[in-house]
DNA sequence: AGTGAAACGACCGTAGA
DNA sequence: TCTACGGTCGTTTCACT
């Protein structure tokens, strides 16, 4: 085989993408059914055994290509009201998208090229909370030109991927 | 015992929310931080029994409040281009939504009100799969009237939850 | 809904091909 | 990088509160 990229720092934000064989990708199928599943299944699954397969979770972990966690319903929990709102911004868009950050109501901040500089994705009760994120929150940092929302109808599909750095 | 075959869909539709004590919110946490910790640590966390932690746990997994998955890294993985793509659509905006969820790289789909009936995150490797990803498979399916692409320059934040601050 | 106890199974470190 | 194995700890079931 080629030289093993034995990568074992913990998490480093510049570092180079790694090519999973098949194997590797079939476990974090697995984990992405059911994040609890244990090794010894995930093994009997895969071909392999437990400690294998366990090493092998421990260094995707590490390395940062994968994360089981918990995720959770807003619907379930009674946040109706979901929207993507699009940012025109003068200035400095960092800055705008920190302030963005720090509101609990907005899990999702990504800046943009095109005709909005940053997108956000914000959860909401109902509708009346959301016009007061929108007026009070959102449309009152500085630099924040216009706003347009986009009102969640229904959501169709959503794979959990992750990238924030 | 109980066939619980619910794999497929994260949503449980009918059901209603319900509103959690602080104890199935600090659960939560817990499986934020890490979902492979054992009920019996967490119970020492949150104060309560090993089997408690895992019926509460059993219970909001059923209930489709929460989920345990494994959630990926795209930009670890070689997927150096995301974007999200706001769709105008004339007739069925379900039909346009379906025919999205089913390309790979597609990762996420939204009906929205506003002037985009859909919006589409996208995972890509580089430029020239998402150019081909637009005019091949996305531009292509019918009912789509054009397109808009918001290309990523960084994702800032990024939740799976929301419901437990 | 919660606890506690015992049987069982999973997890972890280490050794070795 | 994988398998094998033994000690330890977590999970499961059940009887009880």
């Amino acid at each position: 085989m080629n030289a093993a990229p034995t990568n074992s720092s913990p998490r480093s934000p510049g570092s180079r993408p790694q090519q999973l064989d098949a194997v590797s990708k079939a476990i974090i199928e697995q984990l992405q059914e059911d994040g609890r599943r244990s090794y010894a299944e995930i093994g009997k699954a895969v071909g392999l055994s437990e400690a294998a397969v366990r090493q092998r979770v421990q260094k995707l972990t590490e390395a940062g290509v994968m994360q089981v966690v918990a995720v959770t319903d807003p619907m379930q929990l009674g946040f109706y009201r979901q929207a993507m709102i699009g940012l025109k911004v003068t200035g400095d868009t960092t800055a705008v998208a920190e302030e963005l950050g720090r509101i609990p109501s907005v899990d999702y901040v990504v800046l943009t090229a095109g005709s909005f500089d940053v997108l956000a994705e914000v959860v909401c009760e109902n509708d009346d909370d959301l016009i007061e994120l929108l007026n009070k929150r959102i449309r009152a940092i500085e630099g924040v030109l216009s706003t347009e929302t986009f009102v969640y109808l229904r959501l169709h599909k959503q794979f959990y991927n992750w990238g924030t750095r």
